[in-house]
RNA sequence: GGCCCCUUCGUCUAGUGGUCCAGGACAUCAGGUUCUCAUCCUGAAGAUCGCGGGUUCGAACCCCGCAGGGGUCACCA
């Protein structure tokens, strides 16, 4: 039997997630999804500093908002809670202490600014820092006020990630890193590797910052006697300039965010997956379910990929039109316009099938459709901005409308195919193209720069309401 | 500066020695779908595969060097 894969997101608290984040996030779960294994959200907050009240809550919103429901994490609780690292400070301090007794972590006996002092030393001559240069040959005892060190064992290292392919690093970075803090708290460096064994976590999934640090985590793996899971490193998603690793002071968006700005979470997940994914084909979208089946890390990029919003409103746009009348209804609640609020739902719903392939984001809803529900103020730019209809004489409009009132108001079937029918006629018996006529009436009936074929826009505004606006003109 | 990673159309990418004078998608432009906008369809333009050496009958694909970019060198994750 084999070990069930378990993966895992660890965020910490500090705020919202962006899209990195939310790649990160996404890639686990669907190494978890797509062979039954296990998905667990782990809250690392670990420095009480950098915390954001709120942000935990956040996070959990964000995941569950695009779908990446986890099976164990700290509000759902599970076999190895408490998911939050704050409420396990004595399993760390158990585990620290077997490193203590075998001779390989020790107090750090240094304040603050004399390490910060050889910190300065090894800058000025051009070298890397490296605290194990300073290693205290008699540490004292440690009584938990000091930083607890890890007394790391240099040596060169080559391993192998799912990602990024074989990796080699020298002994010049192995080095004796804090492994507790001297407020007591761990640093994520030893607390992710003392849990991901406790939870039996078979994928490590995180960013590229971290595979520098991967030689100590080696190290230390090595010190604690555990096996190593499979790592997975995903390069950065770059900003839009593409010259820096997305970032929230760099404005990257909160993905809550761009829901809120009417993009659907599953056009977020599949543009997401495929920044840096492809399956092999020519497939430019994928649903959750294609995603689970079709993922694998060896075909994520090592390079990184730039956020391009240009083409997410595109692939938001492709599953707008994807979803059926029933279910755009529901996503489009929260969106209309102020003066769809007392309307019908089956009118609503008519409403959205006209506008359903105009639509990129549920944002642009009330800008859509606002004339279906309020009384238009008129626009004469409309008319003077056009090069066939500025050169009217107002005589010709006044006969226009005319003949259009007169032929839809005889109209006894007020439906588009009728109407199309009696569109026509007036055509002929006008002798206008439909250029001046169709763009004449549309302009009248919805003062609106652009709006659904005529025929379908007048069937929907109803036969009272197209001739009262057809009446009301300068 | 040391170490590590990366480098194919503007962007996301396919591509693992010959079928690639490099394919798809977004964006752009042009045309079509009896009015506008969008959808849809068709087409155009767009990459000396970062640069320089090698290996090979043959290289985007292998090797070496260089350059550029990114990351990291915290009592942050």
């Amino acid at each position: 039997m084999s070990t069930p894969v378990r993966t895992r997101f660890a965020p910490s608290p500090t705020g919202y997630l962006h899209v990195g984040g939310i790649r990160t996030a996404l890639f686990a779960w669907l190494v978890a999804r797509q062979v039954g294994g296990q998905f667990i959200l782990r809250l690392e907050d670990t420095d009480k500093n950098r915390e954001v009240a709120g942000s935990a809550e956040h996070l959990i919103a964000s995941l569950k908002t695009l779908g990446l429901e986890y099976d164990e994490g700290p509000d759902t609780g599970g076999p190895y809670a408490p998911y939050k690292q704050s409420d396990r400070l004595d399993i760390y301090r158990t585990w620290a202490q077997r490193l203590i007794d075998a001779g390989r972590a020790y107090a750090d006996p240094y304040s603050p600014a004399e390490v910060q002092a050889f910190r300065e030393q090894a800058q000025a001559a051009k070298k890397a820092f490296l605290y194990r240069d300073h290693r205290p040959v008699n540490p004292p005892a440690w009584d938990g006020t000091q930083p607890l060190r890890f007394k790391s064992d240099p040596k060169a290292y080559s391993w192998h990630d799912a990602v990024m392919g074989d990796l080699t690093t020298g002994p010049e970075v192995v080095d004796d890193f804090i492994l507790v803090k001297s407020d007591g708290y761990p640093t994520y460096n030893f607390a992710h590797i003392v849990d991901d064994a406790e939870m039996h976590i078979t994928h490590v999934i995180r960013g590229q910052e971290f595979i520098s640090s991967m030689p100590n985590y080696l190290n230390l793996y090595e010190a604690l006697g555990l096996d190593r899971p499979i790592f997975a490193t995903m390069p950065h998603i770059m900003n839009e300039a593409g010259n820096k690793k997305l970032g929230k002071r760099d404005g990257a968006k909160d993905v809550l965010e761009y829901v809120r700005d009417g993009y659907l979470p599953e056009a977020l997940v599949s543009f997401i997956a495929t920044l840096g994914w492809n399956d092999g084909t020519t497939q430019e979208v994928f649903t959750a379910q294609e995603l689970i089946t079709k993922f694998s890390l060896d075909k994520v990029g090592r390079s990184g990929a730039r956020f391009d919003e240009k083409r997410l409103l595109w692939v938001n746009g492709h599953f707008m039109r994807e979803l059926t009348l029933d279910e755009l209804a529901k996503r489009a609640e929260f969106f209309w316009p102020e003066s769809a609020k007392k309307a019908a739902d089956p009118y609503k719903k008519q409403v959205l099938s006209l506008a359903q392939d105009r639509l990129k984001t549920l944002r642009d809803l009330p800008g859509l459709t606002n004339y279906f529900f309020a009384e238009p103020a008129a626009n004469p730019a409309l008319l003077t901005d056009n090069k066939q209809l500025k050169k009217l004489e107002s005589s010709e409009i006044d006969r226009l409308m005319a003949a259009a009132r007169d032929a839809l108001s005889t109209l006894k079937q007020w439906d588009a195919e009728h109407i199309q029918t009696a569109l026509n006629e007036l055509l002929e018996k006008t002798g206008q193209k439909p250029g001046i006529l169709f763009s004449l009436i549309r302009i009248y009936t919805t003062w609106a720069p652009f709006s659904p074929q005529l025929n379908d826009t007048l069937a929907l505004l109803g036969k009272e309401t197209t001739l009262k606006r057809l009446s009301i003109y300068q």
